[in-house]
DNA sequence: AATAACTTTCAATAATTTCTGAAAGTTTAA
DNA sequence: TTAAACTTTCAGAAATTATTGAAAGTTATT
């Protein structure tokens, strides 16, 4: 296998992925594209190389760039703006769950609890119902908070060695 | 809030959230609708409760059924087949995160592998393409044998395993 | 074996999501 | 201030995905 077809294997692996996922497929593709990139790349550039339109191209950089997985970089002496993704996949793995904890997961937690907080009127299907809803509400809630601490963690490891390359 | 509202709002909040993460909605609300149920329920009592066909009914139970989280249950004197769902929420998780593995990220992870493994012709974009991959691959793997290992736990798994590796 | 009770399949259709491309908007340079 | 360079927006088109409903298939009962 040469670069080009591994680079256009792992480009459309990572779209099929995001779609399995729920993720757009041109957002999962952009983001693959910039993460094996040497250099920034302009809108341009992404869309000769995913042949995909500007709008497209736009619309899909606007929202990586709100999941706070790609920033613009501005290139001195050059008009166009420039992206760039996270290289490091252990930030770039803290970010994505940690978005999609904060817009899908706790929202959901929230629900749940109000759910299972509903007057108990001692029927069977009531019992059951606050029953599961609050086991649910327990196992995403406990999840969740771990995920958080994992993710924490990740953080602190890599403050912590970067002190270390300061000191 | 009263059980009927408090039923909607949550088979069509987990309807939602299925749609988010890449789960046809009426394979979620299927889902949820059992999950709290008092009794097993025919494909009658599911097409009369969510409002959908007996066609679509029946797709989403056989893939419900193929994810390993609904079973047939025959009730002895009746002809029709019943159906209920996995009610332990731990067990429930690890159905679908050991599905979603299975299906999903082990064959990225063999993807990715061969991808890092061409050939390196020692051009910067090259090395960057084996570098990325080999990144990706391997925290996908770590991710997922960590997940593995946590789903194999047969009790608590969430208090004792998780608790163990964030300490 | 015939019929009734029930489930599955699948072509057609509907609903939803994504994508395009051009007009409108913005910023920079001269 | 004007024009060029570039980005965003968004209505319509295209692509994808989900759903229906009826015919075909299966199984149990008489």
């Amino acid at each position: 296998m040469q670069y080009q077809e591994a680079k256009e294997k792992f480009i459309s692996t990572w779209g099929s992925l995001g779609t399995l996922w729920g993720i757009n497929k041109a957002m999962a593709q952009i983001q693959a594209l910039l993460f094996i990139s040497t250099k920034p790349l302009s809108m341009e550039d992404i869309m000769d190389e995913l042949k995909i339109s500007r709008g497209n191209t736009s619309t899909n950089l606007r929202q990586l760039i709100d999941w706070g997985i790609v920033t613009k970089k501005l290139i001195t002496g050059k008009r166009k703006e420039y992206f760039t993704t996270e290289k490091d996949v252990q930030e770039l793995a803290r970010h994505i769950a940690k978005e999609r904890s904060r817009r899908e997961i706790q929202p959901v937690i929230k629900i749940l609890k109000e759910i299972s907080n509903i007057k108990d009127d001692n029927t069977e299907k009531t019992k059951e119902l606050i029953k599961q809803t609050k086991a649910l509400h327990d196992l995403a809630e406990t999840a969740d908070t771990m995920l958080h601490k994992i993710i924490n963690q990740q953080q602190n490891w890599i403050t912590k060695s970067l002190l270390k390359l300061v000191k």
